[in-house]
DNA sequence: GCCAGTCAAGTCCCG
DNA sequence: CGGGACTTGACTGGC
């Protein structure tokens, strides 16, 4: 079974290169419009540079998973703003788009907690909105529907049901090319990995599967009992888990700076036993980039197990 | 150059 | 129903 292993946003150790600068909203009003709106779109380009190196980087260092930062152009889905990210940043998307094709790298984005579909009418259409920036940048990149955007459930709403139908309803009002992209992942307090696979099974999506919230916010079926269920919404693409340690047993949903093996490497024992040829896993832990590579390093030393590359396992 | 406070988003809990 | 907590990293302003 082969493991890959991947990161989010940032990678600790490049100097200086972070792909999420802000230009809030409050600052954009302060400045002439043409001005602002100038500045907006610059900081959008830095972050996609920033974004290119960090790309150069997990090559150089064989990770082959990566989680592009949400935040890469402020305020494109700002009602006030608006960046058609697909034409002003054609250039850059399409050099991009090209070196993770080149060094098969497989990318994915994780809009904000606050991106929701079974919201308010206003909620869902900033919701929608937001996937559409997400996938323009994607699509800009020319990648295929391998790379994925994910997201919650949503809200609760005093009944899950009800909310969960909200969901199916509003499922329409998604394109069918962020349909290819799209997956849901459970959640640490509100939708189970029940839920969320039943989720997706009914909406015909991925179901990402975070084993740290299912520890969090467990149902009666362990992850490895509803693996072939999980596994069969992925169809052809590969699939892709989640993975972060609790900082503490006090403070259990918050993340820690590294990844214990221990629990991970049990399910993946499972995974491997049940016939799994590959998993990606995404490591979200304050250690970034870091703590990818020190996950690759102790897993390496467990018996059975061969490091390919720096974040890619042969199980 | 450091530290505290601000910003942005939507939900949920408390009063 | 209004306000604060939650979350996260970047950034601003005071000293």
């Amino acid at each position: 079974m082969l493991i890959r292993i991947g990161f989010v946003s940032i990678a600790l150790a490049i100097f200086q290169n972070t792909p999420s600068s802000t230009f809030t909203y409050k600052l954009f009003q302060q400045r002439p419009r043409d001005e602002a709106m100038a500045r907006a779109i610059e900081v959008g380009r830095k972050n996609l540079q920033a974004t290119q190196r960090i790309l150069y980087y997990n090559a150089a260092h064989g990770i082959r998973l990566y989680r592009m930062s949400s935040s890469l152009v402020p305020l494109a889905t700002h009602p006030d703003v608006i960046i058609d990210v697909k034409e002003v940043y054609a250039k850059e998307l399409a050099a991009i788009g090209e070196f993770i094709r080149k060094e098969d790298i497989r990318v994915t984005m994780h809009p904000n907690q606050f991106t929701l579909l079974n919201g308010n009418d206003k909620v869902v259409e900033a919701a929608v909105r937001d996937l559409e920036y997400h996938n323009a940048l994607m699509d800009g990149m020319g990648l295929d529907g391998m790379h994925k955007i994910n997201i919650h459930i949503g809200g609760v709403y005093g009944d899950k049901e009800k909310a969960v139908q909200k969901l199916y309803d509003n499922f329409h009002l998604v394109s069918e090319p962020i349909r290819k992209r799209l997956t849901f992942e459970n959640d640490d307090k509100a939708y189970t990995t029940l839920e969320t696979l039943t989720a997706c099974e009914t909406l015909g999506q991925p179901m990402m599967l975070d084993i740290h919230h299912d520890w969090c916010n467990p149902c009666d079926s362990t992850p490895l009992d509803l693996l072939p269920r999980i596994h069969a919404t992925w169809g052809d693409a590969p699939m892709k888990m989640h993975v972060s340690s609790p900082r503490d047993p006090s403070d259990f949903r918050a993340h820690s700076d590294y990844i214990d093996p221990e629990r991970l490497l049990e399910f993946l024992r499972g995974c491997k036993k049940q016939g799994l040829e590959r998993i990606d896993v995404m490591v979200e832990a304050k250690q970034k980039d870091l703590a990818c590579l020190k996950l690759a390093e102790d897993l390496a030393k467990v018996r059975g197990i061969k490091r390919l590359d720096g974040a890619v396992l042969e199980m």
